[in-house]
DNA sequence: CATGAATGAGGGTTCATTCAT
DNA sequence: TATGAATGAACCCTCATTCAT
């Protein structure tokens, strides 16, 4: 299942884009405040600018919100990386500027990476499925960038570590900004988590990114 | 505020003690399994053993419970920080032997590590403050040990990021098993960690661990 | 007031009577199947073949159409009671021929007959007032007839008893079949009721029907 | 099922039976004026003389609330026919005798008669299998005696007839009074349909009962 | 101290009806 | 005439919390 088959009664594709859109900003205005569960549906009817009625003609559910959030969610961060990875020619270069363009969508998103970790037990089973699959999807995009642009190549095992641990990281700097934001800028952290994963990777650092001088 | 400081109308301070335990151990068991919303304080009272008036007379809201719960867990983590941190002669050794045993421990209460990440939205602010209060604790425990137990020393920035990589790759292995407990035992993931760590640390890994070799 | 009365915004009388035998047919289809309050008035347009809103231009309240089919189903039993009555030449064999052509046309429509009795509470008083004038004058078609038929004449209250027997005999071949079909066809249930009767009648049985021999 | 088994989460079994009895009571008034779906839970609850959430301590769903209702009739009829029939010496008197003390148990539950009827679509299928039961049963008594009790006997399928007939006609008592007690009361309604019932019978009546002579 | 019956605010969802196009 | 998106009152039910026993 995926979050474009979820059944409205409206007919107008376009218009359902539309107000699921309304529907996905306002949900996520919300459930950073008071979380997903004390956010009523009236008030995600009223946050979207319709009534109640209306939206439960977008949406079967309350989970099904939900559904569309994680959805959004995990099209910014796949289109992102997409845009990002070079996979023609895959380079250290190309990881760092992933890394970093990940990391600055993370601090654009952090209140929905707050969401995504808080209410997955909300979903049900067949809702959680697509959930973990598509997270899966996004760390495979960063593991296989990885594999290809080491030097000397790495397991499967090492890389999926590594990814798991970049992915991880970005989240961090949405999840736990109140240790974290008084230390470091976005810029700083960065830097730092790259620094220590090239070292990881035994990898000379250049002064590819514009971080570094 | 303290999990102590939670009001209570009993003034036997043992039984007081003795029911919280109860209702600590029934909630855990509960929330791993439907979530702390999905969970009724009805359930909670039968579980724990008694009704839901006698809940009551221990806890003034069910907030109190997660808030009970959360303190049962970050106790455990401190206690188990505390036991194994040798404070008197840090050294990249016992910097490995704190990791091992923390991730151990984890590796124990993966489902409560779950509870904590996804309930913290439904604490008030007093109780989130506290719950923040008691991470920086710990991750300072963690931090404290990487500085003085460096060979060159370390920026206060940086060992706060280590520190703070190495408590989130801890809760990674209970809040991520589904990625990571396909390919790793506990022990390979911690290997791996370990030995990525050590290079970022830049130090010569040694066969400090039962894990190398 | 009556289900011809029934106001509808279009003009055209001829659209108004074919789209209605529409919703009528698709009501009676749906009202069997989940019964009055359970079929949505967007179920009804649906299975009419129009949109909800056009369903709204040829009636005015979900009531509307169960007056609707209301009409139709005494029209329908009217039809079968005028012209099976032998106005001119009352006897016996007339009555015996109705009392079958009835329970004949209640067996073609038992399911109609059942939501008759289902759904009169959620009338309104005045259209209420119009079914039971409706049925009271489908019971006093009997009733003259038995009257008129009786080779000694009976009392108005006789007649209008045993015109009651008839007609709800008849509807509890319909809403209780469950009872009756296992052990009764239509054929011998109708001979059964049609021998009793005229034993009640004191009657004399004769060979009238094609049922008795 | 039966309606002994609804659950309950109250434990003290006579306080059940209390207020589950205020339930039927206050129900039974409501359905009767207003029908089952025009029915809100929170009316019954109100005119049970508790809140809405006490309701639900005794009750889980609005169905259970029709069902109690269902028991709670045909609960007085078995007992009626129960202690009205002589098992022992069965009779024509005393088929008579049944017959006018079930018409005067409907005469007093006449609008319980007409819930009955109207509601069993909203049953579900496990409920309505039971109701369909009882109803069996009850017929079944009857049947049993007008066999017993004939002169020269008579087919299980003219028993069964007979005994419908006769139900049919209690209940007609109750949900065709607008057409019945204009005309009759209820001794003369009972004289008639005995009289009649009689004949068909083909017995000679006798001025067994009080309202012949 | 313990019990569990009682409470009622509030939540998710439905659906008859309207009205602009 | 026909459409279907929009509306919101109202429904059923849950559950944290209280309090008399």
């Amino acid at each position: 299942m995926t979050p474009h088959q979820i059944q409205s009664s409206i007919k107008d594709f376009e218009l359902v884009e539309k107000r699921r859109k309304q529907i996905i900003k306002a949900s996520i205005r919300l459930f950073k405040e008071k979380g997903f569960h004390k956010t009523t549906t009236r008030e995600i009817a009223k946050e979207s600018g319709f009534s109640i009625g209306t939206l439960y003609e977008y949406v079967r559910t309350k989970e099904d919100v939900l559904f569309l959030v994680y959805g959004a969610i995990y099209h910014k961060v796949h289109e992102r990386l997409e845009t990002t990875i070079d996979y023609k020619h895959p380079s250290i270069e190309n990881l760092i500027a992933v890394i970093e363009s990940y990391f600055r969508l993370i601090d654009d998103m952090q209140e929905e990476v707050v969401i995504m970790y808080q209410e997955m037990k909300s979903l049900q089973e067949t809702t959680k499925t697509y959930v973990l699959e598509k997270e899966r999807e996004l760390v495979g995009m960063l593991k296989q960038l990885i594999r290809t642009c080491h030097p000397t190549g790495m397991t499967e095992e090492d890389a999926e570590l590594i990814a798991n641990n970049i992915f991880v990281q970005g989240q961090m700097w949405g999840f736990r900004r109140w240790a974290l934001h008084k230390q470091f800028t976005l810029e700083e952290y960065t830097a730092s988590q790259v620094h220590y994963l090239m070292r990881a990777l035994s990898i000379e650092q250049v002064d590819s990114s514009s971080f570094f001088k």
